[in-house]
DNA sequence: ATAGGGTTAG
């Protein structure tokens, strides 16, 4: 049975008769259309849909009655008001946004001065979910097309309705156009709600521009547990773990309830941390808090979080209560069971997966293979290298030579790693050819050291870590001149390395060659020395 | 109807 879809709609809209061809295979007679199907003011419209349904399943239907069943749609009362194309663009959002949006001037030509009762409100809240969802490639501009909507809105009046002025925040946000988004929050202040709060704290923080996320949060009068989340998402998407815990235990005294989103965010920053006892305290209140204690994510956060704070044994226990387990399970595993040097059960655990008919991702094959290269399993490597794109037809990305590259050579093939950068069908990024730098080094291989590091500095990819490496690999075969001539090489140039290091609340910068400060941290290091003497004392 | 999420090589 053929059922009516969106797209259906679509195409008789668009007039794009292609959804017929597709069906006509099967070479039957199309049974007469029941008159009353084509008089619209006798039929009622859940009738006339679900004629519309059959007549749209029949395998043979023709250009002719296809205009007819057009006409149809044109006159009846499906397009009468606002609910039938509201649904049909709500029905595309989660399938294809860009086929709403393309979809929308059409429905407001057809339904224009016979229909005051569309597009509204809803139709922009839906509109404008489409546009943020909508990635670059599906659309040129996105910001002017949301700049559209915003005039459109403006001159229907439904600009200061709460659901669009939220989802003009948000759709301005998700294009990076926070000024924009932050003008509406601005001007429509009687609408404000917690959404509009959350929508912009949350576009600071994929902006990484923290302190104005959290200057936002603090101003914010009532914080639900969705801006909580989304301030620990904000912190832990930034690497600042610590202050992700923090804001959790803050959480926690006001009272709010973590909900799935929080605690997924807290468990990274636990496994981050190696905050063993942290986590341990979530793992007991997810445990009795119902729908969290089943969930696949939340079990997969902790396999995670305490794969990482070295707790691999209660990882163990965790992935194996689990009722089922997804790619991101398995991978979770595997990658816990590779850090922690079972590197032959991870991969024995790959094994498994891929037995229990779980279809590995590229994340997946990244830990794998390097469970491999730990293991020195080259030929093992290769085989599941090769079986990327033979068994599961997904083409290696630059990351998957870069694994490979690494496995052969930890293993001390660097003509083979060089021959495998050289079949590469893309350009070698920066850990590509660092595994290859890394596979030299551990050789003293000078020669292909001296290419690699020639290579990276043809491809902008020479940071000052590719010096010392190749500064230590002269160093290993005594060739003292050459690790002068590099040594000058980077104080010569304009930017060398150099590291922050916050000390007694003060920030200082350390740059490589610079030797001003060792007297300063040789203090330090005393300072330090002492310190850990006494505590020693105190056990 | 609008806001929030897990796995990554060196």
């Amino acid at each position: 049975m053929y059922v009516l879809q969106p797209t259906h709609i679509i195409s008789l809209l668009q007039f794009r008769p292609t959804f017929i061809r597709s069906t006509s295979t099967e070479s039957a007679v199309v049974a007469t259309t029941p008159l009353w199907f084509w008089m619209p003011m006798v039929a009622p419209p859940a009738i006339a849909t679900a004629a519309l349904q059959q007549l749209l399943s029949r395998p043979s239907l023709t250009a002719a009655q296809l205009r007819q069943v057009h006409a149809q749609l044109l006159t009846s009362s499906l397009l009468a008001d606002h609910f039938f194309p509201n649904s049909l663009l709500r029905s595309l959002l989660p399938a294809s946004p860009h086929r709403a949006l393309r979809l929308f001037p059409r429905l407001r030509r057809i339904t224009t001065n016979a229909n005051p009762l569309f597009p509204n409100a809803y139709t922009f809240s839906f509109l404008l979910t489409a546009s943020a969802s909508l990635a670059p490639p599906h659309h040129a501009s996105p910001r002017i097309l949301v700049s559209s909507l915003h005039a459109l809105a403006i001159l229907l009046a439904f600009d200061t309705h709460a659901y669009v002025s939220n989802g003009l925040i948000h759709a301005y946000a998700s294009c990076g156009h926070l000024c924009s988004a932050r003008r509406v929050f601005d001007i429509n202040v009687s609408c404000r709600d917690v959404c509009s709060w959350t929508s912009l704290l949350t576009a600071y923080s994929r902006a990484a521009r923290l302190d104005d996320a959290r200057a936002l949060f603090d101003a914010m009068p009532d914080k639900t547990t969705i801006a909580w989340g989304a301030m620990l998402s904000a912190y832990v998407g930034a690497g600042s773990f610590a202050e992700a815990v923090d804001v959790f235990q803050g959480m926690l005294r006001a009272r709010v309830r973590p909900n799935r989103a929080a605690v997924l965010s807290v468990l990274a920053a636990c496994g981050a941390l190696g905050a063993l006892e942290q986590g341990r305290w979530l793992h007991v209140l997810v445990a009795g808090a119902g729908a969290m204690a089943k969930d696949g994510m939340v079990a997969t956060a902790l396999v995670d979080m305490y794969a990482k704070c070295g707790s691999l044994e209660t990882a163990r226990q965790v992935f194996a209560g689990m009722a089922e387990r997804d790619v991101f399970a398995y991978t979770a595993m595997i990658s816990g069971l590779s850090d922690h040097g079972r590197c032959m059960e991870a991969i024995e655990l790959f094994g498994r997966m891929q037995e229990q008919g779980v279809r590995p991702n590229e994340v997946t094959f990244i830990c794998v293979l390097s469970a491999c290269g730990r293991a020195g399993l080259v030929g093992r490597a290769r085989e599941i290298f090769g079986s990327m794109s033979t068994a599961y037809g997904m083409e290696p990305g630059v990351e998957h030579y870069g694994s490979l590259v690494d496995v052969l050579g930890r293993a001390g093939m660097v003509e083979e790693a060089l021959d495998v950068v050289r079949g590469m069908p893309m350009r070698p990024d920066s850990y590509v050819l660092g595994a290859l730098l890394n596979a030299c080094v551990g050789c003293g291989d000078m020669e292909a050291g001296k290419k690699v590091a020639a290579m990276m500095a043809e491809l902008g990819l020479d940071h000052s870590g590719v010096q010392v490496q190749l500064s230590n690999l002269y160093a290993g075969r005594g060739k003292w001149e050459e690790v002068v001539s590099v040594r000058r090489g980077m104080e010569e140039r304009k930017v060398p390395g150099c590291s922050m290091l916050e000390v007694d609340g003060v920030a200082r910068e350390f740059m490589a060659g610079d030797r001003s400060q060792e007297a300063w941290i040789m203090e330090v290091a005393e300072q330090l020395d002492a310190q850990l003497r006494i505590m020693a004392g105190h056990h």
